[in-house]
RNA sequence: GGUCCGUUCGUCUAGGGGUUAGGACGCAUCCCUUUCACGGAUGAAACACGGGUUCGAUUCCCGUAUCGACUACCA
């Protein structure tokens, strides 16, 4: 089987992308371009009552922002449209028809109450797993039990019916996954899975299958979720006589919560303060509002990056990857096999890194864009300046504004206790000649002669310069703590920071 | 309950019949820094348990415990 390889991400538009499907999509898109494949987007719409709108558009959205955008979607289709499953039900019948003509499928006419009934009984009896099987359907009302004539003319009357996979009564069915090596299941343990609903939708597993197929996927990567329905998905692909390109599966561990146990939610998410979808989202329907990486200041290398090891390891110990560097790097073989808990820290530090590495004019353009929100005019070359000092302690592009702050606006208040501890008579003395310094100094103001201008008035009083710093800083930016203070001076400017430390001996005593 | 899947530092993981079990995040200490941060160094920290197999098991097998997923006319 020398096939091109197509890989599809297959999301339902039910609300936000969760983060665990984002990576999903990206581990399909990596392997896509680690193997010149394709890489498309089908949307699994066949659910009618759980439709969100603007979802479609969110998922969208997402992967673009992250650079993983598919090869062919809804939005960019392809030879294999449509892309979105409920444009495609007329075409589920015809496959459901073919399963029932070769025996493998059946009409099933029981009602929702009938269904609870059985079940009911099943519990009643202890039956250890209620569910539609090779023994319970013998006593429901369907194809194979009810006379021919009736089960025409039922399906005449236009009475609501299901199509039903005939799971074989013992048969093991086997299945090589990519990641857990071969797993097996006994038939009888499997039930009938509806096919084709009474609306007419076909259910996730048959179009699935139908569409998997006719858009010449060869490797399904998804989330461990699927693993106990793939031995269903192989006995579909084995009635509809479609063994020979039946794609390889790969199940991905999923997203674990970061403390305790269980699948990564929204609720962890509020929880703890981090985000579990990549972008904002407000359910159209309850109004109820997500927060997103994006807007929370993760930058989308970091997003990826941090994504990628949730899982995954180049077996080597390297960290930073581009995206080009992960589709190099990149294998299933080395995805994990154990669930993965969510570590926001790690997510924080990749973003650290990340900010880091970006120029200080870029980073300029996030500070200016929260400037401008605040009403605070600023050059393009001071923005940069402060940029500079600041992103070695900036997790978020906004903490440039949010710590860095003191840069550009006078405190109205001192730290208190930094004042009680280091404002004495020796800091008011040099600041009072400083501040002297400061009004007569006409020649270029930066951190050099910030600093000349300090130690001469330290010296001058006979006051070790040493001792009285933090108090300077404190009358300077109002706290005790910062980046290097003569640069931070230098953005300040002179006219500014004597006026700042004009209302610091006012306001502070000793 | 049943089926399936997993189990190496707190977390993400490397490794694999004989190793001082390696790295990263986080944490702690020290250095650098007239502060904080960055950076550097150091440190604490792990093979779930019980049986086999073997000269030897964390690694292979079986069992137990435990985690998780699934168990809908949801995907």
């Amino acid at each position: 089987m020398n096939r091109e390889v197509r890989v599809r991400f297959a999301p339902s538009p039910t609300g936000a992308l969760h983060i665990g499907g984002v990576r999903t999509a990206l581990y399909n898109y990596l392997f896509a371009r680690k193997t010149n494949g394709k890489f498309l987007l089908r949307i699994e719409d066949t659910d009618q009552t759980r439709f969100v709108q603007g979802a479609e558009n969110y998922i969208k959205e997402a992967l673009d922002w992250l650079g993983i955008s598919p090869d062919e979607s809804p939005w960019n289709p392809g030879d294999c449209g449509p892309y979105r499953q409920s444009e495609r039900k007329p075409m589920y019948m015809q496959y459901a028809m073919d399963l029932v003509e070769k025996g493998h499928a059946y009409y099933a006419f029981d009602t929702a109450e009938e269904l609870d009934a059985m079940r009911e009984r099943l519990t009643a009896a202890r039956v250890v797993s209620p569910q539609y099987n090779s023994i319970t359907r013998t006593q429901m009302k369907n194809s194979l039990t009810l006379p021919e004539d009736e089960v025409k003319a039922r399906l005449a009357s236009g009475e609501p019916y299901v199509i039903r996979i005939k799971i074989p009564r013992k048969e093991e069915v086997r299945l090589n996954d990519l990641i857990r090596g071969w797993v097996m299941v006994h038939s009888s343990t499997l039930d009938d899975k509806v096919l084709m609903k009474s609306d007419g939708m076909p259910t996730y597993h048959l179009a699935n299958i139908v569409d998997d197929h006719l858009m010449g996927i060869t490797h399904v990567i998804r989330g461990e979720e699927w693993l106990p329905s793939a031995p269903l998905h192989v006995l579909l692909y084995k009635y509809f006589g479609w063994e020979e390109t039946m794609p390889e599966f790969a199940h991905l561990p999923l997203l674990l919560k970061p403390d305790g146990n269980g699948k990564l939610s929204k609720r962890d998410a509020d929880k703890h303060g981090f985000p579990v979808f990549p972008m904002d989202w407000t359910d159209p329907n309850t109004g109820e509002k997500a927060m997103g990486f994006k807007e929370q200041g993760y930058l989308k290398e970091a997003l990826i990056n941090f994504l990628a090891f949730l899982g995954w390891n180049p077996g080597d110990h390297r960290e930073m990857f581009t995206l080009e560097e992960l589709v190099e790097a990149f294998s299933i073989e080395r995805i994990g096999k154990s669930g993965t808990k969510f570590d926001i820290n790690k997510a924080k530090w990749y973003n650290e890194q990340y900010l880091r590495a970006k120029s200080d004019s870029e980073l300029a353009g996030y500070l200016m864009a929260d400037l401008e929100l605040e009403g605070i005019p600023i050059e393009a070359d001071k923005a940069a300046q402060i940029a500079h000092i600041m992103k070695e302690r900036a997790t978020f592009p906004a903490d440039l504004w949010k710590e860095g702050k003191f840069m550009l606006i006078a405190p109205s208040a001192f730290d208190e206790t930094v004042a009680s501890k280091k404002w004495n008579q020796d800091a008011v003395t040099v600041l009072n000649a400083y501040k002297e310094k400061l009004s007569v100094f006409s020649g270029g103001f930066n951190p050099e002669t910030a600093k000349s201008l300090l130690e001469a008035a330290a010296e001058e009083n006979g006051i070790k310069l040493g001792k009285v710093m933090q108090a300077v800083r404190l009358a300077a930016t109002g706290v005790g703590a910062g980046p290097d203070l003569m640069a931070v001076f230098s953005i300040i400017g002179k006219d500014e920071l004597a006026q700042r430390i004009g209302f610091a001996l006012e306001k502070l005593s000793v």
